[in-house]
DNA sequence: GTGAAAGCGCTAACAC
DNA sequence: GTGTTAGCGCTTTCAC
């Protein structure tokens, strides 16, 4: 492992010079860069980032704190938010907030804090006033995903305009029946996604002049499965079934799909399902459903922090940017038969 | 941002003790230990890692290099690696090798050589000779998941034994007509998880006195439309329709179950349908599986790694260690309708 | 454009 | 059991 005197001897210059070489701040002369530049090569030099860190306070690491990883929506936005962090020369330190109060308060406590990371990205997450503070007391920006938070700048699609819109799509093909599958409380506490996907639904009704039947609401945990059971009891009884569904992601739509079939309906002929999020499989089961771009989340969320981090600062120090969204109509949605 | 030298003085020790009481390396008397902790936590003092890092040449921080995240099998091996490391007190670094070559090349030459990880864990990737060899010169510890790699410690399932496992039961069932859904050539990348699959299965098969039948072999991208268009070609023809598939994934059994519903086709009535993972969607569809327990190994692998971190070091240096696995039975197997 | 040297914040000998 | 001190390997003024 060559350090960087090492590099300097053998290009003839100084440790400063070799630093300035390739790091490419303050000038070098061409030739000089070159020579420092071969000397590191031919020696296999590597900057260590800690005695660089320690020097500049500078990480080039950023942490990002999640609470699922193993779901497609997370999963996804992690993917889109590494990808841009590579590109940069970041690292991405991951933070799998799925262990509990003690877990969180560890991570906020003594890993992020422990000037490993420069910036920090949150998930779905609401932070608190004080895990805010914290953060800012050590001047690291952070950038949230999926909901606003007092005094940091955010990026989040507003869930009550989603859902109206997939309401507003199946209220226009004729359906007056409309069943909703939302969140149980367990999945309600960052950000209410799901009220307020749930109160998007009813304003929609209510324009619509429809009054949301609270026999046709049912909370699930936005898997398959759940979505399969919500959507069982919803369409099980004949006499009260609904001829449209809209499940507040993607995931539970297609479990309403599945059980759908199961019970014999035709999908959209007895029942049209809509969903949230584009899930990677929303184009095989022909689901209609409202597209938020995950990928495009996590590297929106990147580039604010670079942008952030690296003073073009032009930066609106705490604001939420709201998310595009999209209909996009497969076949799982169509006019109720008469 | 407090330093240790001020938690020195509000302690009224030097900078020395307040390393040592707070590490917990060398001895401190009792009463300084509180005395130290106390004036840490009023300060809100926390080491910099960075700082520490240099002086140590530890950094507490694993780099975990991974295919994919958003597949179900390499998210849940994440997800048991983070909690383990967690739990450790280390940071895991993530490197998603979705990019390519050249992406792979930057993360092995400049990411995982800046001195900032302890140690890597490579999941279902073949190191090359090369990129062992550097992080071997550095003193980096690798284990690897899903694979041996000469020279490293490894942990595997045995892909060709899980196979025979899956086919026998198939066979025993009474079943003579298999097919085989496997992994095509982009997925045989690293591990050759596909092929040594369907090696297993030919091998069983071979041993029941049965040639395999080339026409009842499909090749898909271990997805569930990948499932679902290959059972479609293998189901699809009366005359040549198997009693049973065997899929290198549950990802592709499960497509392989709804191309069957589609096609009118009861499972396990008309076609069994086994898979290997025992995904978190197995259950719902039924599936018999065989599976593996990816957050176990995410977990091994890291135990593995502090074993060698940490001076209890009993490690054998190289070495594959066989994984679990194991034949769950659900409802998508049965005998074949005379 | 380049070099000398003073840190960055901590740890680990080594003394006492 | 605790203090002193010399680094860890870079970056960055400040001179020249």
């Amino acid at each position: 492992m060559p350090g960087i005197d090492q590099v300097a001897k053998l290009a003839g210059v100084s440790t400063a010079t070799v630093s300035r070489a390739l790091s490419g701040n303050g000038h070098v002369s061409e030739p000089t860069r070159h020579r420092v530049r071969a000397a590191a090569l031919e020696l296999g030099y590597v900057v260590s980032s800690n005695a660089s860190s320690l020097a500049t306070g500078r990480t080039r690491n950023i942490g990002v704190v999640i609470p699922f990883i193993n779901r497609w929506y997370f999963g996804a936005v992690l993917e889109g938010a590494e990808q841009a962090l590579l590109g940069h020369g970041y690292d991405l330190t991951l933070y799998n907030l799925s262990g509990g109060d003690d877990q969180r308060r560890s991570v906020f406590e003594h890993f992020l804090l422990r000037k490993r990371v420069d910036a920090v990205i949150a998930i779905s997450l609401e932070l608190t006033g004080d895990e805010v503070d914290r953060l800012m007391d050590m001047h690291k920006p952070i950038v949230g995903v999926g909901g606003s938070i007092a005094g940091v700048r955010t990026l989040s699609i507003d869930d009550a305009a989603v859902a109206r819109l997939a309401t507003d799509h199946l209220l226009a093909l004729g359906h007056r029946t409309i069943a909703f599958i939302g969140g149980n409380r367990e999945y309600d506490m960052d950000f209410h996604v799901p009220s307020q996907r749930r109160a998007g639904f009813t304003a929609a009704l209510a324009t619509a002049g429809i009054d949301a039947d609270p026999e046709l609401f049912r909370a699930a945990d936005f898997t398959i499965p759940g979505g399969y059971a919500a959507a069982k009891q919803l369409l099980g009884n004949p006499r009260t079934r609904p001829t449209a569904i809209f499940a507040a992601s993607d995931e539970m739509a297609i479990g309403a799909i599945l059980a759908a079939r199961d019970l014999g309906l035709s999908v959209p002929d007895d029942v049209s399902i809509t969903g949230v999020d584009d899930h990677e499989l929303a184009a095989f089961f022909g689901l209609t459903s409202i597209a938020q771009f995950p990928a495009l989340q996590g590297r929106m969320a990147v580039d604010i922090l670079m942008d952030q981090l690296h003073p073009d600062h032009t930066a609106l120090a705490s604001s939420n940017t709201p998310l595009p969204f999209e209909l996009i109509v497969r076949s799982s949605t169509a006019r109720p038969k008469l």
